[in-house]
DNA sequence: TCAATGTTTAGGAAAATATCTAAATTTAGA
DNA sequence: TCTAAATTTAGATATTTTCCTAAACATTGA
């Protein structure tokens, strides 16, 4: 759960899942849209994987990274307690 | 958003949400279940109000705190985006 | 009015975070 | 095999965050 929040307490990460709603990509083609850096990119990603809200796969010199649903459901549990 | 995410991510502010659930709690009452001062406390009290997860209202020497839900839904239509 | 109680504000130290550049790693292809 | 491209790792710096103690503020009630 703290890995979550963590992972989502960021605009630049929130961003990119956002645009992995699209459809999976590489490390490069996200980076391409922020201003930041690559390595930075790279270190925002990999937050979001520790908070196993994206997973990667690496393609030949590339690496795809895919939105990870299943983890939203932990969230939504979390947030559904203090609907009811 | 952002205040909203920035205010989820901290185990502590999490847990003041949680006790809040159980019903409206004075500064001081919150403050008890936890090892950290008073101030410490208030402090995150207050970054919790800034996102509006809470609100405040003094009586008399007491500060009550409620938990507001309707800023939950705000975060739930953040995260629907993504299931669908 | 004065002292006690509840809470917040101020100021500061330690740890965490976001960013960069430079370097390392891995793979593709000439 | 060598070079270029994609990505990550390493190391550094600036900012933000969390926590503390001390002080200030506000309210109650003797």
């Amino acid at each position: 759960m703290n890995a979550i929040f963590k992972a989502l307490n960021d605009p630049t990460r929130r961003a990119i899942l956002e645009r992995l709603r699209a459809g999976p990509a590489t490390a490069g083609a996200i980076a391409e849209q922020f201003q930041f850096s690559a390595p930075t990119i790279s270190h925002h990603l990999d937050l979001l994987r520790q908070a196993d809200l994206v997973t990667s796969q690496k393609q030949g010199q590339f690496v795809v990274y895919t939105l990870n649903m299943t983890v939203f459901d932990e969230l939504l549990g979390w947030l559904y307690q203090f609907k009811f």
